[in-house]
DNA sequence: TGCGTATTTGAATTCCTCTTCAAATTGACG
DNA sequence: CGTCAATTTGAAGAGGAATTCAAATACGCA
């Protein structure tokens, strides 16, 4: 028998459990039995934790995207410099690999999201979070004059959490000529543009 | 008793069935009743003519892909103009709205191309081709003289596509502030800035 | 028109997943 | 140490979906 846990423990173990289960099977693909194996237990037991699946689904996909985006404002919270702060979330915004499981799991959400409402919600709000977080990075720079913006920063913002995106989609697709720094250097290419920095640092 | 077809009839009848199917019900989550009642037929006759589902799901997102891309190209076939062509090709790579069925189609393809061979490679090639696509316009516009390139050809035309993907998404998630022609000035404000061209025509 | 065959149906079977629940187990707490 | 409640198991059964296949059907072609 299974190590027996806490209420709470055993719900974060789920949670976790269906993110590596969403990973391998897809959104739509995922059954019971693989939260079941993922976690080491039985289905009886996921289901005595969360009588739907769909519910632990969800909070999964929740979890996935904040620990993301989480990390992301941690990485730029240890800085000042604007270009060093852009460079840095250009790159945390990528996956390290085809096999990265933070982007591995975003990516399953987004065919989800013309379907599901909640998925769609989910997946907007943290695209809308992000683009903040670019815009205070160009607002910064430009109040400095470290930038010399060529659009709105909202534009700029939109356009770089776009690129990550679908980059994000073409590494895991295993796109043979374009990994975590071809990737970096093209949204970096629009970057410099957009800047008018040349972003070395 | 459904209408009798030719073999060559039928299949073509299945692939668009089954690319409905998807659409509704996502690339993991399609059963093989589901292709049969939007064909309008039995599950045996489903299976007569593909007894592997997934080699049906697999021909079904092969068809889309390439109608897609067929269609682009059409508009393009149309055009002289560089100017004229990439404010065209820009819009036709986005979505009419949440529910185009071409652009819902790719974004299914998205999450599983991580995990299944076959996928990724079917969508790293229609990016490749869409890229090449692109990267004809400006080389061509550079050439006339009309577009002053801000970088390498391949890394625009790479940018560009990436944006019309990630719009996509955005698009068929519903974001209450991007619709296809807020996404349309997105990417021409990129596109702008990367020709050194108003793009006015 | 009628034959022959390709296509389709529908029912039977098998397989698999979800769900339920009584029994077993374990850890907390007195 | 023993009791009790929370957690987990495992088996049973209900529901579906895939698969098989014999029979029915309809179309092409002579």
């Amino acid at each position: 028998m299974a190590q027996r846990k806490s209420r709470s423990d055993r719900r974060i173990d789920l949670i976790e459990a269906a993110r590596r289960a969403i990973i391998r099977h897809g959104v739509d693909g995922v059954q019971l039995s693989h939260v079941a194996e993922e976690a080491g237990l039985t289905s009886g037991a996921v289901l005595y934790h969360y009588p739907d699946l769909s519910e632990l689904l969800v909070e999964a996909q929740h979890a996935g995207m904040e620990r993301f985006y989480e990390q992301r404002l941690r990485q730029l919270s240890a800085l000042t410099d604007p270009v060093e702060k852009l460079v840095v979330t250009i790159r945390s915004g990528l996956p390290t690999g085809p096999l990265d499981p933070d982007v591995r799991l975003l990516n399953e959400l987004g065919g989800a999201a013309g379907r599901n409402r909640v998925y769609g919600v989910l997946l907007t709000s943290l695209y809308d979070r992000q683009v903040s977080m670019y815009q205070a990075i160009l607002d910064t720079g430009a109040a400095l004059g470290v930038f010399r913006l060529s659009a709105d920063s909202v534009t700029i913002a939109r356009n770089l959490v776009a690129l990550e995106d679908a980059y994000g989609y073409r590494i895991t697709a295993r796109h043979p000529l374009i990994g975590p720094a071809e990737a970096a250097e093209l949204i970096l290419s629009y970057a410099r543009a957009a800047t008018g920095n040349d972003l070395s640092y």
